[in-house]
DNA sequence: TCTCCGTTCTGACATTTGTCATACGGAGCG
DNA sequence: CGCTCCGTATGACAAATGTCAGAACGGAGA
């Protein structure tokens, strides 16, 4: 019924995007009528050929896939969003769905099932990783506030709690008060495992 | 002379490893006789089909690429081994060297430009992307003696002295002296900041 | 041989961090 | 209106960390 679906594909990696693009052609209702390597280039590409489906990698330069998709739902609605990633992580799969992405696959899946997800998507289905889905329900929601989410991201790179405070606009005290919930709240030995933990499950 | 080229092929990714078997399979003197997921697996593929080439993934379940490659340098010498890699740090290319791979290249090559770089390394010929070999000679040497660079290592996941101490077999007050002359040899505020820099030469 | 360097250790000290109690204002809720 | 939670702050104390000096041993090189 609906002919065929016109796909947009954004990844970094050459060695994908042109890979794809010739596994993908051999499916005769699927055309790739754009490629794009970074992210504003997606966007860019999206807009002058308003493909029906998105396909983007989650890492490229410039802009992430979910920042793509988030623009592409304003700029571009009809055109349903796909996230490809090598390596994903909980927290992403989430901020994926809250940008609107329809689609969530690691690049772990073949070429032939890529196509059927694809077409899932544009019949405006979702489709999303069993195996990132359980992850992500797995490390559940985040049990830090804003603040101690924040503070604890300005920790990331190992600086000092004066330059922390600094950079938060907050007191030290006050910083090493958040810094110890969080720490206890993740059930930590430190800040500095408190911040890999938290890394790990998607929650900075 | 050399008549086809027989090949390995070994990514965690099936988009990838598909889509590049199919690309790669449009060359004439190129033949794919194996493909594995896992480092473990492409060593034993290696071993069973005994390939002229092998295209190892830098990051894989079970064992890198690296890891692989060392294995296979005695236990199929005559197979030459090439890695491809996503986002390269340039420790790892030294690494690599060391180990005896032939190529290192980013997998934002085209297929195309991989598969004459596959003929340069199965010719004897040793092939490094350019961009990646000024980022390792930009990084330089490690400043870090081995204890130095293993103790930070220790480090790296926020443990405590006491715990990076045994794991070690060290005494903790000769962990500290090691770390604190890895942190001011990097120039580093602490030791998590030492870390990340370390990291992100590719010295650890 | 003699010296330098890396490895290992100890002890001492200052600084940073982690924890806790306590306090106050604001937002949301029953 | 009280209650609770969050954000913010201070002060105090204990523990961990960073730094320094010194010392012993062994190997590599001048």
């Amino acid at each position: 019924m609906s002919g065929v679906v016109r796909v947009l594909l954004a990844d970094d990696e050459h060695l994908i995007r042109g890979a794809l693009t010739a596994l993908l052609s051999l499916e005769d209702d699927l055309v790739i009528v754009a490629e794009a390597a970074t992210g504003p280039e997606a966007l860019a590409m999206a807009l002058a050929h308003r493909p029906d489906v998105a396909v983007l990698d989650l890492q490229m330069p410039g802009a992430d896939g979910v920042k793509v998709a988030t623009s592409l739902r304003t700029e571009l609605p009809g055109c349903q969003a796909l996230i490809v990633t090598s390596h994903g992580r909980p927290g992403h799969l989430k901020r994926a769905l809250a940008a609107g992405v329809r689609g969530f696959v690691p690049k772990t899946v073949s070429a032939q099932r890529l196509a059927e997800i694809i077409r899932t998507v544009h019949a405006g289905n979702r489709y999303v990783d069993p195996e990132l889905a359980a992850d992500a329900i797995a490390a559940g929601d985040s049990p830090l506030t804003s603040r101690e989410a924040e503070v604890l991201e300005l920790a990331a790179d190992g600086a000092p709690v004066t330059e922390i405070a600094e950079r938060a606009a907050l007191s030290p005290g006050t910083v090493r008060n958040y810094l110890s919930s969080a720490v206890s709240k993740l059930g930590a030995e430190n800040r500095h495992a408190a911040v890999r933990l938290a890394r790990e499950r998607g929650w900075v």
